[in-house]
DNA sequence: GTAATTTGATAGGGTTTAACTATCAATAGG
DNA sequence: CCTATTGATAGTTAAACCCTATCAAATTAC
């Protein structure tokens, strides 16, 4: 039943037979078979029927979130025995905004050193995919925004409050002092995609100073950004602990942005299932006890 | 996997792999079995192993938490299924104390016209066997005290408010007008057995009143205690909503017990369990509707 | 103190379930 | 109209499952 459950996730996320049994390791007539069985049991259609894959059914979109509750409480299960068996181990999965990912390494690295046995997996992705990625159980936790968009039904432990700094080569004349966002007018910017969150809060403040920007580069990478400021006269907008990697030569300057002194709480994110896991339980203590006292 | 769970439950609460085997409709070896492969895939011993049984190890404990969980997730959504398929139908357990007996049927007649395809099961329980039942999956819902003991993680939906009468024969001189909890200290009364809450309120308000009782007949059923007032001189104390039924004739009288005016809010109690399954979200819902305003 | 009973584990065998490979029918897409 | 893709179906083999029968250890009864 287990075994079918999860069939039935990976069916719903990857919306094809044939990957969602690649993805669970069996063939596809097994993968055909296990829904087909599963709504037997249920004696209800889960999957609109065709040639191929159409969708689920209301009462699929139902199971699935049942199904997901189960599975996800049958992997807790089986997580904490292995816990109880050979203390904190396994792997745990971590996605991060890319504006967040400097800070990952504080959290690991205190981990690390309390749980050698636990070993971290950790992926870039937007803040959307981050949420999705949770809810489809494809990870154990997220770093992300807390405040600024809507997270659905997670558990949250807010870490460090993002400031924003506009970081140029050294001796742009835009770093003799701090700069306030109205400032960034006819600057040449390279800034995130849009799909990324940070690109919208930045946006969001650019637009309230009432400027308008179209930059040339538009990347999913901060190392991409930080290499073309590196390289010319393009500018950026990157919170602070983003930035601050880049910093250690001189090449680089960086100042605060101002009016209004933008803040944005970033935070641990993970499904809101109790009790958590050993391992997760562990995990949000650890970023509670690195969280800034600055987060407000 | 789920059914080995099922085992693993039963097995926690019979304590006994035979007695559970029968309950789970199997034979004996086959649920051995289950429970050793349980603690192969595992990894750990759940059940500390001897000639015979003799308890859950610390991990069994901890797996039969998780245990409750998932096979309680996986028939919610079984129900759900089938209330996608015909409707808001199937059966519904409940067990209730049996001062409020006869508060059931407010709720099943109600709940009845408009779903005729739900069958009711209603057992008469203590307030703890409820909480214990509602636990191991045996129940549903249950129709409890509230307000009095704590209840763990579960949902409540308060009903009314207990208010306590002196019920006498006919005649009988305490029933000439209010009397307080002080006043019954060489009365003949005949009250619930002690593992019953309703007793436990009252030896709670007698006590406080300085009153010292030792019932010559104790019962766990109120039908007792209501005979015993019919044919003799005995008075026994009950709830206003569990004596009314049997006030229909002149043989017996009722006045309130003041002083003070003790009040104990009882309601349904389901298992915590987001989403609630159809049939029990009606019931709660019903439970709301039929609530008396007193209730505080 | 010994016999009887209870309790859970083990062995062996038959049935069901499950997975794979190979193939087919239906439908999009060019 | 042809080809590629998609999911269902057949047939076969391996694994899982559950039963009956039996056993050893531990209690209980006499």
């Amino acid at each position: 039943m287990i075994d079918k459950l999860e069939m039935f996730i990976a069916l719903a996320r990857e919306e094809h037979f044939g990957r969602a049994a690649r993805a669970q390791g069996v063939t596809q007539p097994t993968l055909s078979a296990a829904i087909k069985q599963l709504e037997d049991q249920l004696g209800v259609m889960l999957v609109w029927r065709g040639s191929r894959y159409r969708g689920l059914t209301p009462e699929g979109q139902r199971a699935l979130d049942w199904a997901r509750r189960i599975v996800g409480d049958a992997r807790s299960l089986r997580q904490e025995m292995r816990v109880a068996r050979e203390g904190l181990s396994g792997d745990l999965r971590l996605a991060v905004i890319p504006t967040a990912l400097t800070v990952v390494s504080e959290l690991t690295a205190s981990f690390g050193e309390t749980h050698p046995n636990v070993r971290f997996s950790v992926q870039s992705q937007t803040s959307a995919e981050i949420l999705e990625k949770l809810e489809n159980l494809e990870i154990d936790a997220g770093l992300t925004y807390l405040d600024n968009e809507p997270l659905g039904r997670v558990t949250t432990v807010p870490i460090y409050s993002e400031r924003y700094v506009l970081v140029a080569r050294a001796g742009h004349p835009l770093l003799k002092g701090p700069v306030a966002w109205g400032d960034l007018a006819d600057v040449p910017l390279c800034l995130l995609t849009p799909e990324m969150q940070n690109r919208r809060i930045i946006n969001q403040h650019l637009s309230e100073a009432r400027v308008e920007v179209a930059p040339q580069i538009e990347s999913t990478s901060v190392v991409v950004l930080v290499s073309h400021v590196v390289r010319s006269n393009w500018v950026t907008i990157l919170p602070m602990r983003a930035a601050e990697i880049f910093m250690k030569g001189d090449d680089l300057g960086a100042v605060s942005i101002v009016n209004p002194d933008a803040r944005h709480v970033v935070g641990l994110v993970a499904p809101h299932r109790e009790p958590f896991t050993p391992v997760l339980a562990a995990l949000l203590d650890r970023a509670r006890s690195i969280a800034e006292n600055a987060v407000n």
